[in-house]
DNA sequence: GATGGCCTAATTAGGACTTCCGGTGT
DNA sequence: CACACCGGAAGTCCTAATTAGGCCAT
């Protein structure tokens, strides 16, 4: 399977070694995704979502289990195990405001609690510290999964730690009960049927089954997937090929394609999707954790407060930010509910060939005109399921802009507005090179991403 | 019977438009 | 006069968050 590769190329020390192919293991073991819809379907460990974690202080959280009544040191020998590295000079610490003392337990200090719990730990390189996290009760699933991998001296097997979250349709309730505990762990992520999506491929009669897809329908899911997942590095010339190809892809492919795929987030995505036709999105980032939001999002908070969700509110990959050509949101879809938005629709036809007779950029200054506005305004109302719009509603909309800092006028040139937000930061590319790449007979290799004809 | 936990449906709130329209500028 | 443009006002659509009510176990 190509999933025993996966786990070659994880760089995090705390994933388990089959980590892909558990969660395949437990998606086999639903029978309905459908029905699963907007529910957790399972989740993961969080697998490093982006460079900033390579910024940050390494304080990715450890999940092991063990009994409460365990001293410390055990809780330090299970690490040790886990990540292969000496912790012996390391001190324990509860969330970071209380020293623990290594050859007592918890119960002893402080933490209630009785039984096998799962214990979420960092492991702090500065300072030397392991630091107890959450002490939280183990999911059944988890449990179960547990109970078989104890060995003959009745101990646990601490390397199956990620199905303590993982869904089980046995015990669906209570594990996704038990689960919304453990998503106060800010590293667990869970993937969702993408409910917009559907939509949008029923809409656009795309086929459940990617075998199915033409290479256009293949360029659409990756504009999708590059919005969705933040890719970068990827090079349209290498994915004019059709769905037949895309499910055949094997692992080695893939990373020539998608060099840059932090946590193998993308590609566990598409396992699920040629596997089950089961287009996936991640359910639930960190919440509050600014080191969490990437450059991009961040750049769009501060740019477009319109256009995100408030800094408050949970923060969800489907409303993506700062990316383009979305359909929904991910966005993260964000502020607007995950639908897409104006300026990213604009920002999508503005770099595809397709449409450059009826909308361009002019200049290089972020400047675009519609010289087709009525067109346009029907290609919105197409993507927004309003057969009604037209360009005098539609330039509405961009007047609603003006008061923010996407999109403004250009007065005195009919039809012309401008992109007055810093695109560069927004999506990796300025107007200049946008406008280069669309206007250019052979696409420029180096910009050649994002983007599909 | 009281209490608490869990689940689900209903309600509320807010963002991003959509629709309509009167007014202004060229 | 035609048409692009402007911006107010009300409505729509969508999602997330909150609240209420029912059921069950202790």
């Amino acid at each position: 399977m190509a999933f025993e590769s996966l786990s070659m190329k994880m760089e995090t020390p705390d994933l388990p070694d089959s980590l892909s192919e558990d969660i395949m293991q437990k998606f086999e073991s639903g029978n309905d995704l459908e029905m699963m819809s907007n529910n957790e379907i399972f989740s993961q460990h969080n697998m490093f979502m982006g460079d900033h974690d390579e910024e940050s202080e390494p304080d990715d959280v450890i999940i092991v289990h063990m009994d409460i009544r365990e001293p410390l040191k055990k809780l330090r020998t299970l690490l040790e195990q886990k990540i292969g590295v000496d912790l012996k000079k390391y001190e324990f610490w509860l969330q970071d405001a209380q020293m623990l003392e290594p050859q007592k337990n918890l119960v002893d200090q402080c933490v209630k609690g009785e039984g096998l719990v799962q214990i979420n730990a960092q492991i702090q390189t500065i300072g030397e510290r392991i630091n107890i996290v959450d002490v939280l009760k183990p999911t059944e699933a988890a449990l179960a999964a547990l109970e078989m991998n104890k060995d003959s001296d009745g101990r646990f097997e601490t390397d199956n730690d990620d199905t303590a979250t993982g869904y089980d349709e046995s015990t669906n309730s209570k594990a996704e009960s038990v689960e919304s505990e453990s998503d106060k762990d800010d590293h667990v992520i869970n993937w969702v049927l993408d409910n917009k999506f559907k939509k949008d491929q029923a809409r656009l009669k795309i086929p459940d089954d990617p075998v199915e897809w033409t290479s256009a329908q293949v360029k659409h899911w990756l504009q999708w997937a590059v919005r969705q997942f933040n890719l970068t590095q990827i090079k349209l010339n290498d994915w004019n090929i059709t769905g037949e190809e895309l499910c055949s892809m094997t692992l080695d492919e893939f990373q020539k394609k998608v060099p840059n795929d932090p946590g193998n987030v993308f590609w566990t995505h598409l396992e699920l999707l040629r596997k089950y036709k089961f287009v996936a999105i991640i359910q639930k980032f960190v919440e509050g954790d600014e080191n969490k939001l990437n450059a991009m999002a961040k750049a769009i908070l501060k740019k477009n407060p319109r256009a995100i969700r408030k800094p408050n509110q949970t923060f969800k990959p489907e409303v993506t930010v700062g990316t383009f050509n979305g359909h929904e949101s991910v966005g993260n879809r964000t502020g607007n509910n995950g639908q897409i938005q104006l300026w990213q629709f604009l920002l999508d036809i503005l770099t595809d060939r397709e449409h450059k007779s009826i909308i361009q950029w002019q200049g290089s200054e972020g400047e675009f005109k519609l010289t087709d506005p009525e067109r346009v305004a029907q290609l919105w109302g197409i993507r927004k399921n309003k057969p009604a719009m037209n360009y005098e509603k539609l330039s509405r909309a961009l007047r609603y802009y003006y008061d923010g800092d996407m999109i403004s006028k250009v007065h005195g040139k009919r039809f012309v507005y401008k992109f007055v937000c810093d695109l560069k930061q927004l999506i990796g590319y300025d107007a200049q090179e946008l406008a280069s790449l669309v206007n250019e007979c052979e696409p420029n290799p180096h910009y050649d991403n994002y983007f599909a004809s």
